[in-house]
DNA sequence: CGCCGAAAGGTGCATATACTCCTATTTGCG
DNA sequence: CGCAAATAGGAGTATATGCACCTTTCGGCG
């Protein structure tokens, strides 16, 4: 067949999602571990961080620019506010919540850089810098992929 | 300092951490979709291969091999007993639990494969094979940091 | 033999993630 | 204006993941 190599290509990888969600573990781990003393994960610092660039942003944009489910963000809001680091309040249009960082929360995460930058610079010294980056690129061509991700299909 | 490049090229970047989450949450996305008629996820069918390729193996051996908690494990393989694809039974050692597929478990795989195989497929499709090859292979080089993966550190 | 430390797992808890169904608004149209 | 469709979120449920602490069992040593 004409597309016997892309076929048995694929078949002959190991599982490219398998692969990928095992490093996000493995990479997971050190970043928590670097960033531990900080109170804060590395989930909650990405989401601290997109807030921060993005302002006050509604949920469903929020989780839209996270490729992140809608209630899976609201859920890993919901310590973030307990702590105080993060404040929901309700948008113009009744419908809507407007998600911003609380002062708290830019100190807090003010605070972890230092231990992030820690962890990225581990990765970089493991890797190497080129390696970094053309990873860093290949991960936005699979994010591409992702099915609402409206280019993708 | 002698390492000013390191630390200015790993600030300069996003988290890579975030990325790979992302990329993770994009592609696992893509893959359970297109499995969703074979009842298995794609963390499901990695767990299933790996215990084909393994044959009976203690519950930490597998969760070691997967980059997984240990705990993280046996709370994964509760749907895949309840479902009767996967048996444990205890070790001659009393303390382990040897895991392994039941003949119920390797007909479900096998039926899922060409599911799976259209989502390789399709990732293959839009990023190519050279791409693809590349990722796996940095893939592999950022799982070599997991804390517990002995070569780190 | 009896004890102690190591090894293997389990349980409770917390967070991460997504689906389905449900409610509250808003918006557009006759 | 008034109602139907669309939009924004929340709630319930299920899986995914990891930590701290606990129990059971095994191995070695005096």
């Amino acid at each position: 067949m004409t597309t016997a190599n892309t076929q048995s290509t694929a078949v002959g990888y190991p599982c490219v999602c398998g692969r990928l969600r095992r490093a996000a573990r493995a990479l997971t781990q050190l970043y928590d571990d670097t960033m531990s003393e900080t109170g804060l994960r590395v989930t909650q610092f990405s989401l601290l961080r997109t807030l921060e660039r993005g302002g006050s942003l509604r949920i469903s944009a929020l989780a839209a620019s996270m490729l992140l489910d809608r209630t899976a963000l609201s859920r890993n809001l919901e310590p973030l506010v307990a702590e105080g680091l993060v404040a929901i309040v309700a948008g113009r249009d009744a419908r809507t919540r407007q998600v911003s960082l609380t002062r708290a929360g830019r100190a807090r995460l003010a605070a972890a850089v230092p231990y992030w930058e820690r962890a990225q610079v581990e990765v970089s010294r493991h890797l190497g810098s080129p390696k970094v980056a053309n990873l860093v690129g290949l991960l936005k061509d699979v994010e591409a992929l992702h099915p609402q991700s409206g280019t993708a299909n």
